[in-house]
DNA sequence: TCTGGGGTCCTGAGCCGG
DNA sequence: TCTGCCGGCTCAGGACCC
């Protein structure tokens, strides 16, 4: 998934090239994750072209692509693509639609077998993870490169996916190098070889530049990481602020002392939907609103977290998008009190009669530890008070009976949504 | 080509209190 | 009392990643 596309594939680097002594990095990114789990479950689509079409809406036209196979992307067709443009692309491709259950099941195996390696294991998604195996190496009698041919054997064998490793001195090199060894591959950047290796890519491979950045560069007369590596840091300061300009200048050079860390916390947790049509009507709005804020508070929940900063964000047709958000007092994971903050954001941010295609909320500044029950106040009075009980009450009923078999009276009525209804009461 | 949904990080403006 | 400075906080938005 990603870039790696956009970069050189890696030829002759491939497998057992360069000695692995002091590699002890290692990035496992999983082939074309969700589209070969897909795949696994019909083998029928075994060496076709196959498109897992995201967004709400697969069928329609207002959604993109969150991976396709090896397949598929011979005709062109790439992630975050839009769907039609894929449709065209690839009409004879099978499109599905995500099954993130499903996609979450198979990364907690892989997460469970890297974890047999290494406790120092840094998922950044569902589909690839950081390990770093210093500590490993004696235990196990075995080369990074070795540990890493060995995860490839084991996830295959375990869960009928291929996936790639990168085995690197650092985060960042790890990372380009499974992105080169795709797909089924692994990739070892000696130690001593990481310039040699790193100046020749494109501005694309550093991590964090995308294509405004990549402009601002190109500006400067950079083409290649070799370009970015000798720029004065004043200069790159002026161009790119900072912060950004600093760590560009430092993975340029091949420095990266990012530690991997195991269990990272989160910062934020959020829902959002894209709608099918663009909606003007306030009642939909407000209670795609309310769906939206039941979606985001369950996840808190579930994780045991409440946050203090929320906000509204409003995407209008012409894809110019607001954000507005509120710092409260006391963090919440009430449902309840979200809901009364996301609705005045509406309305003091909406002005009547405007269409709107996509909203989203979320929750930011999050504790972990939820109260059981919020202490009363003297001008809340105490209705506030007994919803947190209500909605933990409701959670637990839905995660024995199904998401639909409790709701709120609000959200009975289905508005038009991206996905179609799924309301369906028992 | 026409742009999803989940996130993170950074920057800059404005406000406030010391 | 007024002004300027500074740091911390809040808020909005941009850019990026997968």
């Amino acid at each position: 998934m990603g870039r790696s596309a956009d970069l050189p594939r890696a030829g002759s680097m491939r497998a057992g090239c360069g000695t692995d002594r002091g590699c002890h990095l290692l990035h496992v990114d999983m082939d074309a994750f969700y589209a070969s789990v897909e795949v696994r479950e019909r083998p029928e689509l075994a060496g076709r072209p196959v498109v897992v079409a995201g967004g709400s809406n697969p069928a329609g036209d207002r959604g993109v692509v969150l991976s396709a196979t090896y397949q598929a992307r011979a005709f062109g067709v790439r992630s975050a693509m839009p769907v039609a443009h894929a449709r065209r692309l690839c009409p004879q491709a099978e499109f599905i639609p995500p099954h993130f259950p499903r996609y979450a099941e198979v990364s907690r195996g892989v997460m469970a077998l890297f974890r047999e390696v290494t406790p120092l294991v840094e998922p950044l998604s569902l589909d690839e993870a950081f390990l770093d195996v210093a500590g490993s190496l004696r235990r196990l009698g075995m080369s990074p490169a070795g540990i890493g041919e060995w995860i490839r054997g084991q996830v295959y064998d375990a869960h009928r996916v291929t996936c790639s490793v990168g085995v690197g001195s650092s985060k960042f090199i790890a990372k380009l190098a499974s992105g080169l060894s795709k797909p089924d591959g692994l990739l070892v950047v000696p130690a001593d070889g990481v310039l040699d290796f790193l100046h020749p890519l494109p501005l694309s491979a550093l991590w964090g530049v995308g294509e405004r950045t990549a402009q601002r560069l190109r500006r400067l007369g950079c083409a290649t990481v070799a370009d970015v590596a000798v720029i004065p840091l004043p200069t790159l300061r002026r161009a790119l602020g900072v912060a950004c300009a600093h760590h560009l200048h430092e993975l340029a050079n091949g420095r990266d002392e990012r530690r991997v860390v195991p269990d990272m916390a989160e910062k934020s947790v959020g829902a959002e939907e894209t709608f099918a049509h663009d909606v003007v009507d306030r009642a939909m709005l407000r209670r795609e609103l309310l769906r939206l804020v039941e979606r985001c508070t369950a996840a808190l929940r579930g994780r045991d977290l409440r946050g203090r900063r929320i906000g509204l964000k409003i995407r209008y047709p012409d894809f110019t998008t607001i954000t507005r958000s509120r710092t409260l007092a006391d963090p919440t994971d009430s449902a309840h009190e979200m809901f009364a903050v996301v609705t005045e954001l509406l309305e003091g941010n909406l002005p009547r009669g405007t269409a709107v295609r996509l909203l989203g909320v979320r929750v930011e500044l999050l504790v972990r530890g939820a109260v059981g029950g919020e202490q009363l106040t003297l001008d809340g009075g105490s209705s506030s008070a007994y919803w947190p009980d209500v909605e933990r009450a409701a959670d637990a009923a839905r995660s024995r009976f199904g998401s639909a078999a409790v709701r709120l009276a609000t959200l009975l009525e289905t508005p038009e949504r991206s996905g179609g209804g799924e309301t369906h009461l028992p």
